[in-house]
DNA sequence: TATGAATGAGAGTTCATTCAT
DNA sequence: GATGAATGAACTCTCATTCAT
């Protein structure tokens, strides 16, 4: 029997794991050091060691956390959509970015990070396969909904799929990364309507 | 050795330069050391402080230097259209897809360490500084684009020129950070149509 | 390793501060790395860091814990005297170069550092704060002294005793000088007689 | 026959040596840069080392060029006293210790540069010797000095003429640090009246 | 001679990780 | 399990000295 039960333990790993998005948002993950995120989590620097054998398995357990909450969130708004608009491919694609824009203002922080993980994985193999099998589901998500959008006849039958599924999710990330750099900069429904009407 | 003429002194800043880009792109902006760049450079590790003052002024002015090129490519392929194409936005726009494709394409490892400037700017005050001065720019050179497709009558007059510009900017950023997270993973032409029929 | 007791923590600053010492003394402040102290304390270098800030603050310190040493010995050995003695302002002032002589040669290498401080703090400010604390609590306390011998009728009435006390304590300084200079160049006896009769 | 004319060399020398005292005197000798000092000399950083072979032997040219300087001066006053004043030894121990004070007042700069030479000598060996030949010149020259005052009778036959020598360069190196440490904080004829009445 | 660019050993300091308690 | 003291490799940056020009 562990000495732990299985919720203490998790609900260790979520504070510390909250600790660590607050820290790596603000100073960024080369600029947060373990005893800072033990700090924040309100723990001795060699506990968070009991929880996550490396930095770089923290920063990848945060990821692969709340990576897809905006994929989640944005597949819970879709189904509490009325079949009727869910009939229409544009009133999803808004609300895809709707929800986008949402999500990068209700959690800057762990969006944020979520956006530095895509840097980092450029140059830590480890942070790189997961970011790649986020996007990979991301992109099968959005390809889905597009076809099922020329399936409902609103996009033409010979639409590209995965190319417009890419442009899409280039389009979102794009726009994550200028709401971070200037924050309100731009209006997040102005841009939904324009990528609609595009 | 009398002093160093403007030239050759501006030669060793690109000497230092281009290394720095071949080892940021390859170990990021922290795996790299100076020492690192002073030895792809082939100068001792102190002869970089001749030049750069610290890491992050090399790093800024690696940025400063390179940062606009992508601007200048395009201005230069617009400037190379026939009268009758110029007039055509939609055609511009194609344009503004494919050059920035084949810059990526081109400068794969520049433009890796541009993308992680726009990261590095989120900590990082100076570069913070200079990467959105630069983005203001590209902002006004799109929007300045933009406005010519609408007086030219192929986008609509009632067309918001801010958020299209930032979306078109947002788009080429997603699609420049999908390119190197996976390159190869679309194809250039293909988006640039796309975007033009979006 | 649960929190260290005041006490062992004491003991280990001691320690560093001890191998400062028989470090500084040898090779004096800046020829005297970290690393040197650390390996003179049998630690590593790295624990230096966690009793003392900076190389700066480690001097800091060791000047503060001993700096008064011998301001002690001097108002110990006072005390020791009988009362008869203690009338005595003659007596007295040649304990005085006596008990500093004493120490001087009992601890030779920290009055070798305190002297080195003296000349840091030309240089570093926070230094020069310490040292010219401690020279005013010296300064005080050899006019106190004298003040009394003065009351008890053995110094003219109209003796300066702020001047006398800053030349006793100059000639203090310069003994310990040329004592360090040339270890053994003149008796300590022998300048305490001449110092009082003078 | 040599390029440079003895005199040019001769000046050029005095040059870097006047630029070292400034130097020095404002940041100590491990604060200043041999780059300083050609700075503050008006030559390229490597023509120095064409006059001192190292940092170590120009600071002890400076030693030893001007460490006799207090020595003449005192040499000069002395001179300068009628037979009568010159009979007194009280009378010129008052003025060895005026003059001491003047120098200190006048060439601040180089003052400093000397006492620092001091403490270097206890970690520098090529100082340390000169340090010590000259304090033995200084130690000759106050020994030949108290030796007259006997004879002339103002001292008693028995005094200990190598003590007091010794006291009073020991008395005057401390003056010299009190006044660097704190200018102004006594006065110097006071002092030197306290020093006669002892 | 004089210049100043180049060198490279070495400094102080940080921090991910380990492990005795 | 939890603690936090200890480790030591690695980093950025400095500067006395050299030497091609």
């Amino acid at each position: 029997m562990p000495r732990l039960t299985a919720m203490t333990r998790a609900a260790r790993e979520a504070r510390i794991l909250n600790a660590a998005v607050t820290c790596f948002a603000h100073t960024g993950y080369h600029g947060t050091t373990m005893e800072d995120i033990a700090a924040e989590a309100g723990i001795a620097k060699g506990a968070t060691y009991l929880y996550f054998p490396t930095k770089e398995a923290l920063f990848l357990a945060l990821y692969q956390r709340w990576g897809c909450d905006a994929r989640e969130a944005i597949q819970i708004a879709l189904a509490a959509l009325s079949p009727a608009e869910r009939a229409s491919p544009k009133r999803m694609l808004r609300l895809v970015v709707e929800v986008t824009g949402q999500h990068v203002q209700r959690n800057a922080a762990l969006c944020r990070v979520l956006m530095e993980g895509r840097t980092l994985a450029a140059f830590i193999p480890a942070i790189a396969e997961q970011v790649t099998r986020e996007q990979w589901q991301n992109q099968a998500q959005m390809e889905d909904l597009i076809r099922a959008g020329v399936a409902a006849g609103e996009w033409p039958p010979e639409t590209d799929v995965a190319t417009r599924a890419t442009l899409i999710r280039a389009t979102l990330h794009g726009l994550m990364a200028t709401w971070h750099a200037a924050p309100g900069s731009f209006d997040w429904n102005a841009a939904a309507m324009a990528v609609i009407d595009w």
